[in-house]
DNA sequence: TAAGCTTAGTTAACGCTGGTAACCACCGGT
DNA sequence: ACCGGTGGTTACCAGCGTTAACTAAGCTTA
């Protein structure tokens, strides 16, 4: 009853954020596609902020379902195949899903920085962990060495290393500094290659910029010590 | 008069755009701050999309003098500083305008795609002119051979390529399909890297992630055959 | 069965937004 | 003395998030 009513004005939400983009999502909108009127949507949501927090949680969700489905398909001792299929998947989602993708990877809308506590984090850290997993598989089968930290490696880095660790739940026996570090590095590398697809920074190219991101996949995955394989 | 009138109009939007993002510069917040009344500013703006691109182009055309300027302080023939230079310098530019740099390569915000001919777009193409230039200038020295394309490149994607290195002005004597493909990953690497801190996705990190970004440069770098320097 | 509380929704209102139309006052040129 | 353009104004439209006050059900409990 409740449930599906807050269920359809996220579905709703998630419409017009297709259509019009983040700041085209109003809660005046939504209430007159439901026949409502707009103060009614407050017995679900407490304000639109709220709303496309909630909304965000479940595109979080929705997209670590589309990476774990991904690699359902193939055999459990498959690890290459599992890491490619993961992060093809990722890439899949987003260009499927451009507007649901910046929303969850673009620039905090708000100035405040990410709330430590609403269900959007706690979702986002469930998607983390999926590859922080994938990452530790890696590690253990001894597929790569990470490059050793710099000498000149400063406490404070050691610092923001061991944060980003406790945050994304890579505690497992394997890990280390250097290897936090280059987990980090892979990810933000793989981030990058996705938003500059996404955001359309290079819509002059084309539209389909797959050939060059099975390169770049190709690159990242072999310094992980994995074999590529084409799609 | 209605030139200095049309800065301090943007001059304003800038400040409400730190201030509140993107979403939070309105004609009418900057007309009160004029002393003006809202229609008054559609004598220098045909709207406020209008506006925002033309404030676009300054902030493109501020950030490619910043990486100018960080360049001119060093000899003319050392490459190596350039090159280094120019990256940091953008980083610093990010880090120091972050609402700016969100502006200029966050998602884009209409869905119609960038415009061609709208002035930050000019703008934009001689920013990209800067980086592509000192590109160019590495493979003059002969500092790195960029990797042979795989066999399997489609010709589809070498069609987009010829459209990138047109775009971008990358039609020198050491242009190249190999070449121009080294480029836009490099670009897109470096993009990344820029992005995930600016746009705060590795907020619990830490506020300050120059280590990293130092490391990723120089492994960046060194692929373009420039020897790293410490900054 | 009647009283009372909770839930889901309403209307009315405040103050804000982008944008348009009509109007006005000034200022330079003929 | 008149005329046109420039730089503004007021008045208005439609839309926005949010709050307050209220109403109509439905369920609980004495």
């Amino acid at each position: 009853m409740r449930e599906a009513t807050s269920r359809e004005i996220k579905e709703i939400a998630r419409r017009h954020l297709v259509a019009h983009g983040a700041a085209g999502v109003s809660l005046r909108a939504i209430a007159r596609e439901m026949g409502m009127t707009a103060p009614g949507l407050y017995r679900y949501f407490a304000s639109l902020h709220d709303l496309l927090d909630s909304l965000r949680a479940d595109l979080f969700t929705e997209l670590t379902d589309a990476v774990a489905a991904a690699q359902a398909a193939l055999p459990e001792d498959d690890t290459d195949g599992r890491v490619l299929a993961a992060l093809r998947a990722v890439r899949a989602w987003a260009l499927g899903n451009r507007a649901e993708f910046t929303l969850l990877f673009g620039p905090a809308v708000t100035d405040t920085g990410p709330e430590e506590d609403s269900p959007a984090a706690v979702a986002g850290q469930r998607f983390a962990a999926a590859f922080v997993s994938l990452f530790d598989r890696l590690l253990a089968e001894g597929r790569f060495a990470p490059p050793p930290a710099e000498p000149e490696a400063s406490a404070e880095l050691r610092a923001q290393l061991d944060a980003f660790a406790a945050c994304t739940g890579f505690t497992g026996d394997h890990a280390s500094d250097a290897a936090t570090r280059f987990m980090l590095r892979s990810w933000v590398r793989f981030y990058g290659l996705v938003c500059m697809e996404v955001f359309r920074h290079l819509g002059f190219v084309a539209d389909d910029l797959g050939a060059l991101f099975e390169a770049e996949l190709r690159d990242l995955v072999t310094g992980l010590g994995v074999v590529y394989r084409a799609p």
